[in-house]
DNA sequence: AGCACGCCGACT
DNA sequence: GTCGGCGTGCTC
């Protein structure tokens, strides 16, 4: 079985053609190209070889006029034909706009032809509408965005789409607009309400049309109203031609000759002495502001050849004030033998940076990356959640400066356009990013590093792809023979596990003779297991006292706080110190439930019951979905019977406060979760009042555990670790260990020594044993026994087929038909396993009823196993109503 | 995606 | 006999 990435290039395109609706397309883009990914973004082939369609006198050179393209477009997964204009320059890899039916999409040149199709009537070619983009990917790109196609079971162009900024590849919108002339009077009359109601609508913005997307998603009967508006003949719908982001270009001043000339007016000299203090090189704008002139002035310096005035692209970016001059710490012996060991790699590794919380793994990241930069490469540094740490991108910037790049979904559409464009310069820099910047176009890595690679964020799970940035990452770091680091202090079991057995089988090569059996998709990466065992600075880890709450219970503790707990909590105002609180759970109760019935109040959208709100005491309850985000208000009595007794069960982050404001009055609390951190910056204005003592005690959720480096913070409390384990997943007690691990390392980060109490119902829980003694090994051991027990990852690689819709039947129905097509047929001698199809553990989520069927292979075997099932072709199998994901290595089963 | 074409059932 | 529902296929 080969290597995914040593796939010969030209499989992918078959691949796509396969699944096409078109023969003669496979036919055509099955022909070997030899050239095909020299052609794309090579970078040698520049931008003006000879592979240009450009015409420069000479007839040979123009033998490239029809480019062959992948349109952004479901359903349309293959190659199709444009014709360039002569007046046009295209090259492999650029970005274009063409028609494709109807609208306007995007599209990515794939390479150059001398002829059109012989089997295309040459009238049909149309041609190139606009080129969008002429931005170079670097050259190992391609072949990147290939793997990920292949390896995750998605066409190429939707790979391409989640790796672009959004907006790139634009597409024409339809848009809604009145035919006034047609509109009878007193038509408002006669009308359904739900037609008159969309026609008011639409009537109340003549100016800026709807769009008909939107529209349709104004209410239930929308849908009907618009059809029924428009075939009444008083709406029509046009395309809008798609507005692609282009650069912001501002007029810059340079400073071309420093030849003094007596005859320059006075202004004139004035605007030169300004332009020169100023560097030489301004913004017009700029320059007339601090020269108090008008343009006029500029334009004569010009015209007499002093300065040159031209249009360039206005790279916006976010400033924010930066502490600069940060200066290297000293290490730890361990941390200096870490840096040292990653200096000295050349090419291709993998380093597994396994350092307990607060040991100075960033620091680790921030020396082994300042010589790269030296050399002139870039670095990537790949992070769970950017909001999260805003503490780690000023670090970054404060030791860097402003090379430091920044790059997430948080970023405005033009500010994510830009820092893309800047990427693409080929100018060394550092790239801090979540998940998607993983695919950042920067020319000349030297160095990847993932921070806290166990985290399930890096697991996309939404739209095709499913990619893991770890895994992609690994590819990268092979592709351009750099290494990668992945930071942890609680790794990840299937790192663990690939790293230890990648280590021993290249100890193994080298005593022994090749066995390519045992190395099977194993990366390619040489790898390396680095340990930070010991805090910085000597200190302890924070020493934690499992709490029995079975006990305090017994012995008449009724309340959620342990006799431990509570007089940890008073004296930590007369100390002046500070606290964090874990809770699993955001919102007040987990459920409402009747007293009388027994009926719990469920979300008329998913099958979960709704979690009480109620920010403070005299703020208004209401009930929320955490699965869709339903909301409703708090009912007097109960739905079902009309009953008053509705009791709340379970509590989450504001009945803690609650609950602490009412025990202890004087202490002040910061809620930290979801509900308080949504919007831009939030995170940041929490994390500085707190730091700054504005509040006492800090009440959260999940987020807790992730980068807060808050050196006053001695106490961490758990008020419940319960909830955390025994979730129905396989990965519950790895997840459960992770976060556990990392709040509890919250503490004691600064002079004071920290103490974290734990407070569970069951103490005996092999999880919360090796929280207890701080113990990953025996942690790692116990749940990869059971792992193996179970053939569940890292031993078995899994793939997921989720099938959802709104149609109860048809999705069970579509699963049943897909489960007995994908089921092996003689079950007892076949390499893989399915279980399913089953309903998801919440089968009904936001209206749409969900299925799933489970495959379960040997390690390194996906890729055949979606080749032998045909799963890139399962989307043709099931009706439409149906939506179909197939998740390659899935993070959760739920 | 957006649209045309085409096949079936309920009406003038 | 036609109108109009939506299921299927195509866009260089």
């Amino acid at each position: 079985m080969q290597s995914v990435l040593a796939l010969d290039s030209g499989t992918v395109i078959d691949d796509i053609s396969d699944s096409g609706p078109c023969d003669r397309q496979a036919i055509r883009v099955a022909e070997p190209t030899p050239d095909y990914d020299v052609n794309l973004g090579s970078p040698e082939s520049g931008p003006h070889s000879s592979n240009s369609c450009s015409i420069e006198g000479d007839d040979t050179v123009s033998t490239y006029q029809w480019v062959e393209v992948l349109v952004d477009c479901p359903g349309a997964q293959g190659l199709y034909t444009y014709a360039v204009p002569d007046h046009e320059t295209v090259e492999p890899g650029d970005i274009l706009s063409v028609r494709f039916g109807p609208q306007c999409v995007g599209a990515i040149a794939i390479r150059l032809c001398s002829s059109p199709p012989s089997d295309l009537d040459p009238a049909s070619v149309k041609p190139i509408d606009d080129v969008v983009s002429r931005g170079f990917f670097p050259a190992q790109y391609w072949t990147l965005l290939q793997s990920v196609a292949k390896y995750y079971c998605t066409p190429l162009i939707q790979v391409i789409r989640g790796a672009l900024p959004p907006g790139l590849l634009g597409r024409s919108k339809r848009r809604i607009r009145l035919c006034l002339e047609a509109i009878p009077d007193g038509a408002h009359e006669f009308l359904q309400p739900a037609t008159r109601q969309m026609l008011e609508r639409i009537e109340s913005k003549p100016s800026a049309p709807y769009t008909w997307a939107y529209l349709q998603r104004q209410g239930r009967y929308a849908r009907q109203a618009l059809q029924d508006l428009s075939k009444r003949g008083w709406i029509e719908s046009y395309l809008e031609a798609p507005t692609s982001v282009k650069p912001k270009e501002r007029l810059a001043v340079t400073a071309v000759s420093s030849a003094q000339d007596a005859r320059l007016s006075q202004r004139q000299q004035d605007v030169l002495d300004v332009l020169r203090r100023q560097g030489g090189d301004v913004w017009l704008q700029d320059l007339l502001q601090l020269s108090r002139v008008s343009s006029s002035v500029v334009y004569a310096l010009e015209k007499k050849g002093y300065v040159v005035v031209e249009p360039r692209e206005l790279l916006r970016r976010e400033c924010s004030e930066v502490e600069t001059g940060d200066r290297p710490k000293e290490l730890t012996p361990a941390q200096k033998k870490a840096v040292e060991h990653i200096q000295a790699l050349t090419g291709g590794h993998r380093v597994l940076l396994h350092g307990v919380t607060g040991s100075g793994k960033t620091e680790v990241y921030l020396q082994a990356i300042a010589p790269v930069v030296e050399q002139g490469k870039s670095v990537l540094v790949l992070v769970p959640e950017i909001g999260l740490t805003p503490q780690l991108t000023d670090r970054f910037r404060a030791r860097f400066g402003p090379s430091v790049q920044v790059y997430h979904s948080g970023l405005s559409q033009g500010e994510r356009y830009d820092t893309w464009r800047q990427m693409l310069l080929g100018t060394p820099q550092i790239v801090i990013g979540t998940r998607s910047a993983v695919f950042a176009p920067l020319a000349n890595l030297g160095l990847i590093v993932l921070d806290e690679e166990h985290d399930s964020s890096f697991k996309q799970d939404q739209p095709a792809p499913c990619y893991h940035a770890r895994t992609v990452a690994q590819w990268r770091a092979e592709l351009e023979q750099c290494p990668l680091i992945l930071g942890s202090a609680t790794p990840s079991l299937e790192s663990w596990h690939d790293i230890q057995i990648s280590m021993s089988d290249s100890s193994d090569h080298r005593a022994t003779h090749h066995e390519p059996e045992a190395q099977i998709q194993r990366s390619a990466l040489s790898s390396h297991y680095l340990s930070l065992p010991d805090r910085i600075h000597h200190r302890p880890l924070p020493p934690i006292q499992v709490v029995d709450m079975r006990t305090e219970f017994r012995e008449g503790n009724r309340s959620i706080f342990s006799g431990a707990l509570r007089s940890a909590l008073e004296t930590l105002q007369d100390r002046q110190e500070r606290g964090i609180l874990f809770m699993h759970r955001r919102g007040h109760s987990t459920f409402v439930s009747c007293r009388s019935c027994g009926d719990a109040l469920t979300c008329p959208h998913c099958d979960v019951s709704l979690t009480y709100h109620q920010s403070h005491e005299k703020a208004t309850a209401f009930l929320r979905c955490h699965y869709c985000g339903y909301g409703r208000s708090h009912p007097p009595t109960c739905p079902t019977c009309d009953s008053p007794y509705l009791k709340h069960f379970g509590s989450g982050t504001q009945r803690i406060i609650q609950e602490l404001n009412r025990q202890f009055p004087t202490l002040r609390c910061l809620r930290y979760d979801r509900d308080t951190t949504r919007t831009k910056g939030a995170h940041r204005a929490l994390m500085t009042r707190f730091s700054q003592g504005d509040a006492d005690l800090l009440i959260g959720t999940q987020m807790i555990a992730k980068g807060i480096d808050i050196p006053q913070v001695t106490l961490v409390g758990i008020v419940s670790a319960d909830g955390l384990l025994n979730l129905p997943d396989f990965r519950a007690s790895e997840r459960a260990y992770q976060t556990l691990t990392q709040v509890a390392g919250r503490a004691g980060r600064g002079q004071e020594p920290g103490r974290v109490i734990l407070q569970t119902y069951t103490p005996e829980h092999p999880v919360i044993q090796a929280v207890h003694r701080q113990n990953f090994d025996t942690f790692v051991a116990h749940e990869l026994s059971d792992r193996q027990g179970l053939g569940y990852p890292p031993y078995h690689q899994l793939i997921v087929v989720r099938l959802s819709s709104p149609d109860a039947d048809a999705v069970q129905q579509a699963a049943m038909q897909l489960g007995d097509r994908l089921r092996p047929q003689e079950p007892d001698h076949s390499d893989y396993q399915l279980l399913g199809p089953a309903p998801a553990a919440v089968m009904r989520v936001s209206r749409r009823y969900r299925w799933q069927i489970l495959l379960k292979c040997l390690p390194g075997e996906t890729g055949r196993l979606i080749q032998y099932l045909k799963l890139d072709q399962v989307r043709s199998l099931v009706p439409r109503s149906v939506s179909i994901t197939i998740d390659v290595d899935p993070m959760t089963m739920m």
